[in-house]
DNA sequence: TCACGTCAAGCAGAT
DNA sequence: ATCTGCTTGACGTGA
């Protein structure tokens, strides 16, 4: 069990998903962006790693406008010193990373230039991963998309889709089951046509349910997992008191998530805290998951002041 | 320096 | 019809 938050560190300085509007595309802005970017991502693993926070998902901005056709530049060849030394931290440090595409990538659309689109940005995320140097185990994650007034037919349309990606999306590509259409049980549909992997989310289960109970789901969604993509992940958060439904909360309620850690037993799983104070969270929760025996702690080098 | 209109992209549900 | 939420406000112009 690893612990971790999405994105933005908001005890830095920097930010590793800094944009820029498309009208003020240059390559001379993307290459400024990006620098800064990857520079922000590596001091975000170093925070990690001293606060023995070991999963991180990494954000889509990293590269501005990657899948957008006014890109032209090969920005894999031209960073893959500074994706190297990210892939070598991140490896040496045995943490585990994920992605998720925004909203916009949707590969059930009943819109072909949705689709072509959504196709375009996976592609991007899974070069980010490839160009680090992951294995498979680092995912990326979607829901399953749209209802289109006809779930079951979008639900297959997603089935089809999906069996059409390239090897290296499918590598890494894992469902979400969503807060307002796809559940769980409809995520276990789609994985018996598909062999996709699950990625448990606990917020959008307490929203939309299936009739199926925790300790159910994870003995289901744990095998969806093979060897080579890790142990599973899952999304954790709750309900924002007085805010709209599906708002996260802003801080972790430490009551909850020991309820939550307790009544998962026995199933390992990599845990990804969607709350909106990040890295505040995380630590506060790494505290409380210290005693439980599927915690992983941060590796001890032999050799000190390596990092 | 600050206010504020707008930002590549989709969709569903609340208001 | 418009707003909100989703991984989240932040970019950029004009004063």
């Amino acid at each position: 069990m690893k612990i971790g938050y999405p994105c933005i560190n908001w005890s830095l300085e920097c930010k590793g998903n800094r944009t820029f509007r498309l009208r003020s595309y240059s390559v001379k802005r993307l290459k400024e962006t990006v620098e800064n970017n990857l520079d922000c991502l590596f001091k975000i693993l170093k925070y990690n790693l001293d606060h023995n926070i070991l999963f991180f998902r990494i954000s889509s901005d990293l590269i501005p406008f990657a899948s957008h056709p006014v890109c032209k530049f090969k920005w894999q060849r031209f960073y893959r010193k500074e994706f190297k030394k990210i892939g070598d931290f991140i490896k040496k440090y045995k943490m585990r990373i994920s992605m998720h595409p925004d909203q916009f990538v949707i590969i059930n659309s009943p819109d072909k230039k949705v689709l072509a689109r959504s196709i375009k940005e996976l592609s991007y995320h899974a070069a980010i991963l490839g160009a680090i140097g992951l294995d498979a185990s680092a995912k990326i994650q979607l829901h399953v998309g749209g209802k289109y007034l006809d779930k079951e037919k979008s639900l297959k349309s997603f089935i089809e889709r999906y069996q059409k990606l390239s090897p290296s999306i499918k590598k890494r590509l894992v469902i979400e089951n969503d807060d307002k259409i796809y559940n769980v049980a409809d995520c276990l549909r789609v994985h018996r046509q598909t062999r996709v992997p699950i990625l448990f989310d606990v917020f959008h289960h307490s929203i939309n349910p299936s009739n199926l109970n925790l300790t159910k789901i994870l003995q289901k969604i744990k095998k969806t997992w093979k060897k080579k993509d890790g142990i599973l992940m899952v999304d954790y958060s709750y309900q924002q008191q007085g805010k709209m439904k599906g708002s996260h909360a802003t801080s972790i309620n430490i009551k909850d998530f020991k309820k939550f850690l307790k009544l998962s037993r026995p199933f390992d799983f990599d845990i990804m805290l969607e709350i909106k104070d990040k890295e505040k969270s995380a630590v506060k929760a790494i505290k409380t998951a210290k005693s439980d025996k599927r915690f992983i702690k941060r590796v001890i080098l032999k050799k000190e002041g390596e990092i």
